[in-house]
DNA sequence: TCAACGGGTAGTAAATATACTACATCAACT
DNA sequence: AGTTGATGTAGTATATTTACTACCCGTTGA
């Protein structure tokens, strides 16, 4: 018997993704949890077949969640999904060790097609979003998220991202503001992107605020 | 025999959303429609009975289409779903002209019981959003959201979102630097916002970038 | 043990953004 | 016709941010 474990913060997705498996995979065993937590809990206890996952869940980021999952069970295949198209997030998430990255807007084929795709071990990733990524990788080799971050450079970065000038950083921080420029600069380098609304969109992707 | 509509540009979404109205009136017949086009289509061609819309789809805001549809059809009861639990939408998607506003994040009896209500021509808010919505207009009082921006604050306001400096605008539209920081100024001061990231999380919301 | 590196901290100078203020149009009232 | 209010535009002076550069310290690896 096919066990599947879906994991989303929004029991609507829930819903749509469990009808939509069902009909792909009438006879599976499908079981779902509301967040992360719930999820390394259940993969610790039980035996799955493929993990269907959010990206942006509350608390830990579905990210971090992945990469503890294969540190217990580094085989089972996890399909990403997340309500942006951005190719940036694929990239991170693959590297992480995802199985496939699927965009939440897809046809209900699409995902039925992923998890037959990942199931047998193999890699499931949309033509456009391979395209892309080469693209990525070619001038982006290999650039780290957030989880690289130094512990001052990520709290920084959560404070940008919820609109804080560097000066008030500063004052909360009791440091320079030339000092939270400076962390605000290896951020941005560090983490590829050029100012602060791109911080925003990748903190509201992952929950970080 | 009742007749829904289901909006909303995720078909996982509206996957969950028909089964879980089919749960609670197994005998509705339900349509759904991926964008506020199709749904503004659908209305003005049929008869229904109630309007479940998510608040953030690809080209026109969910907000704009609230009122268009309010003027084909005033006594239609439309319920918002959005992923934000932000009282600040539910207030101008209330006075837009919803019968509702629910959070995706819901129990699936809440949206049967939403729905109910709203047929019956009441309104439906939770408590929670009630008590804040309170709070808010009392020192909000009837903000209005972009929809009263001048195209060129609105054009400003989009690029700023995208992350875009005040001296780039300026740059692209010909204008003169400080031309443009009134305009920003003037942006916040109607959206009642603070800086940047709240711009940028606001557009992320209404899918304006 | 020494060099290299990552990370925490800041200063200086230059670039940018912001607060105010101002003024001209135009549409809408009265 | 005159007043008001919204909009488009911009300047001046001030405040903030940024790009560079630098230095210290602890860890790590040769």
């Amino acid at each position: 018997m096919i066990r599947m474990l879906i994991a989303d913060d929004h029991s609507v997705v829930r819903k749509g993704l469990r009808q939509i498996l069902l009909e792909g995979f009438p006879t599976a065993h499908i079981d779902e949890v509301p967040d992360a937590e719930e999820m390394i809990k259940k993969i610790m206890q039980e035996e799955w077949n493929v993990v269907i996952s959010d990206l942006s869940m509350p608390g830990r980021s579905g990210l971090e969640a992945l990469s503890q999952i294969k540190q217990i069970n580094a085989k089972l295949p996890v399909l990403i999904l997340s309500i942006h198209p951005e190719e940036q997030y694929a990239l991170r998430v693959l590297k992480a060790g995802a199985a496939g990255y699927l965009s939440k807007d897809m046809a209900p084929d699409e995902l039925v097609n992923a998890v037959h795709r990942v199931m047998l071990g193999k890699k499931y990733i949309t033509a456009s979003i391979a395209e892309k990524l080469a693209a990525v990788l070619d001038r982006d080799n290999g650039r780290s998220p957030h989880e690289n971050l130094s512990d001052r450079e990520f709290s920084v970065l959560k404070m940008l991202a919820a609109g804080k000038s560097v000066s008030d950083i500063a004052e909360s921080l009791f440091l320079s503001v030339t000092t939270v420029s400076t962390y605000r600069s290896r951020i941005l380098v560090k983490m590829n992107m050029k100012n602060n609304a791109d911080l925003t969109l990748y903190a509201v992707e992952n929950k970080l605020i």
